[in-house]
DNA sequence: AACGTATTCAACCGCACACGT
DNA sequence: GACGTGTGCGGTTGAATACGT
């Protein structure tokens, strides 16, 4: 049988969004929120299709994404929580607020990956997937205390990395936001902060693109802008009009967002992941039975908590 | 400068699941 | 319970870019 593809219907535009396109996109966001994609493309008149939108949006335009440069607390948890929990994005992502799952699965493939291989090859790591991997041919009595043990690290990696506003208030990295830890620039204090960031470096991508030259990616109009709209645009009460004449830096309820105000740090959260996971685990390594979804598992969580 | 190769990452695709009827 | 539809996730692709010769 088979669901028939989401967009079927002809003349769907497919490759990299314009400025053009993200700006109306963002605009109509704003103003109905993200929810109900199907009537996206039509509302807007976008010639995408609807998952083509929330992608973009939720990779690239939603408020409150940090993009590029690691720091090494987030390599860190990433590499704990992949040994932990397997390539399950979504899950991992959950833990980095401010970091998309296509973001960390990119870095997983393309940095840590590699990362870890070498210090695999030099034996100076013993708390990668890798090596977790290699626990298969282990006797299960073995494999459960590893496990143990690996949770305990990832537990503890994961209570360092959500207590760091005591260790590291200043620099660069690390402040609670919302009730969760957010990895930004002291100077941003919310999550709209972001937002204005990203919507401030699209706008200047767009006007700053000559008609004449080829039309960018918006990628390329966002590394042209940065640096100005970084200095552009405070965190604070800065506005920006779009062509459209609509402000689109009006401030996003974050809660419309599905990442407001859950506190990651909860406990009950942590040991419902981490509890689930270890049963999956154990599942996985010792009996052919269904896998459970961990990330479906996050979802579950984040619609519980009000997202939709 | 020109070319070939490697790397990066935005976007696509297909599948699984939730939910409404 | 069966079916249809919408959404989310993970794997993969391919264009753009960086790097080496």
């Amino acid at each position: 049988m088979g669901r028939p593809p989401c967009c079927e219907k002809g003349g769907v535009k497919k490759g990299p969004w314009t400025p053009e396109e993200d700006i109306v996109l963002v605009s109509y966001l704003q103003e109905h929120g993200p929810g109900n994609w199907r009537a996206v493309p039509t509302n807007t008149g976008l010639r995408r299709c609807s998952k083509s939108c929330r992608l973009r949006w939720t990779n690239y335009l939603r408020p409150g994404i940090r993009r590029g440069n690691f720091t090494d607390q987030e390599e860190k948890l990433i590499i704990q929580l992949q040994a932990l929990l397997g390539n399950k994005w979504a899950a991992i992502a959950s833990y980095l607020p401010e970091r998309t799952d296509n973001d960390i699965k990119n870095y997983w493939n393309t940095h840590l990956k590699k990362k870890l291989k070498k210090m695999q090859q030099t034996g100076s790591d013993c708390s990668n997937s890798d090596e977790l991997m290699s626990s298969h041919s282990l006797s299960k009595g073995q494999w459960e205390r590893r496990l143990q043990a690996d949770i305990k690290t990832a537990k503890q990696a994961l209570q360092d990395a959500l207590s760091l506003d005591k260790t590291i208030p200043q620099t660069p990295d690390v402040h609670p936001i919302h009730g969760y830890y957010s990895f930004t620039k002291p100077v941003q204090t919310s999550t709209y902060a972001s937002s204005t960031e990203n919507i401030a470096k699209l706008l200047k991508g767009w006007t700053k693109s000559s008609p004449n030259s080829r039309s960018l990616s918006t990628q390329q109009s966002f590394n042209n802008a940065a640096a100005a709209a970084d200095s552009t645009f405070s965190s604070e009460g800065s506005s920006v009009e779009s062509k459209s004449g609509h402000d689109i830096s009006e401030p996003f309820e974050s809660n419309k967002f599905g990442f407001g105000s859950f506190d990651y740090s909860s406990s009950e959260f942590s040991q419902s992941i981490i509890s689930s996971n270890e049963r999956e685990c154990k599942k996985e390594h010792t009996a052919d039975v269904p896998f459970v979804n961990t990330g479906e598992l996050v979802a579950r969580r984040r619609r519980s908590s009000g997202e939709r």
